[in-house]
DNA sequence: CCTCCGTTAACCGAATCGGTCAATATGATG
DNA sequence: CATCATATTGACCGATTCGGTTAACGGAGG
């Protein structure tokens, strides 16, 4: 792509990438025109032609953008260190709201681009895919300690039930088109909380 | 649309109804070319434009069909008279899961078209609308009794998590593309064990 | 042979696509 | 004001695709 893209302001960059992200997730990449893309960014289809040469360029641009952005945000904010099972899950889904505030369509592009089977992309996509799957490894489970939880529980369908619970709660919201993100941060934190108070040992106050 | 179609073998039938809800599920109702579904149902162009006389005609079809199954499914599997808040999980589930068996796709096309803009067809979708909402009215949570549940829990946070993580999973199989209704039918089991398992209250032995 | 009738290939005009390019608008410099 | 570089665009191109039409094909029954 054009290095001047770099050099316009913080601003109409991200409007770009966002306009891009919007059309992309909505459509297959087929049938995602650089047109609409251009009209969502409020500049002209030239212009757009300018700054990345061809569909394919732009496409790959904003997949990778999207891999880089996930992992500057989950660093900074620590997500990795954090090592209590709740704790993280609400890291995670602070970390999500964070980038989905900047960029609200990037989480459905991403599933959408990785699911993408249009032969003209999708193998740079699936080859892209390493680095950015390593840092998805979820091996939380076996640090988790039994005497922690209520008894008898089913740890690991805990977890997968509370992934999907969340994954849902995202969901309807992307389905409704409304993306307000303060009220999928309340959603999530209610979630936790509730979790909390379900899942947890009681008895000896505060565990640990 | 033409009366002809009624008189279709019912599998012919099935497969031009399942290309429609393919075609029209992954694509908005303008992207979605009546070609690609006159392929999809391995027959030609022609032929689908006698049955069905424009594109417009086809879609509404699509969407009564749709709302018309649903009803009929509902009622032929007894979940309105499911009283039993697990209960009616599980056979609302299960209604989902025979339909998904029938017309794989039907469930994605069903929320597209609910959320479509297009100017040519929304209008349409949303005033059919109200015979199908009623339907979902979910009063189930006013007759709930505390006292077969934990102590102290949420009951509407309950449900709404609980809905929530059975949308997560069932989404899970949607964006990997596989149906496989099978999968599905268990790892729905598995939740809706775990749940009674966690949030019904133990000791009196069989409650109720 | 003819006549239905399900089915299709070929076709139509209009629209849209990715991409190019010459022209214009803008702003800094002298 | 004139000059020049740069940012941005409208107009255009050839190819493809779109929704929809139509004439013809092919097989079954009389």
């Amino acid at each position: 792509m054009n290095p001047k893209f770099y050099f316009l302001p913080q601003e109409k960059q991200q409007t770009i990438l966002n306009a891009g992200f919007h059309v992309f997730s909505r459509n297959s990449y087929r049938k995602s025109p650089m047109s609409e893309i251009a009209d969502a960014a409020g500049i002209s289809k030239s212009l757009l032609f300018h700054y990345f040469h061809n569909k394919k360029e732009l496409y790959l641009f904003l997949w990778d953008t999207c891999a880089k952005i996930t992992v500057e945000e989950m660093e900074r904010s620590g997500t990795y260190e954090q090592t209590d099972l709740f704790g993280s899950m609400e890291y995670g889904m602070q970390v999500k709201l964070s980038l989905m505030r900047r960029y609200p369509d990037i989480g459905v592009f991403a599933v959408r681009a990785f699911y993408e089977k249009d032969p003209e992309v999708s193998s740079d996509i699936q080859r892209s895919m390493g680095r950015y799957l390593a840092v998805h490894a979820e091996k939380k489970l076996q640090k988790l300690d039994h005497e922690d939880f209520i008894p008898g529980i089913d740890l690991q369908m805990m977890y997968k039930e509370m992934y999907w619970a969340s994954e849902g709660c995202l969901w309807e919201y992307i389905q409704r088109g409304s993306m307000d993100t303060d009220a999928m941060e309340k959603d999530f934190h209610e979630l936790v909380d509730f979790w909390k108070k379900v899942y947890i040992r009681k008895g000896q106050g505060d565990k640990r």
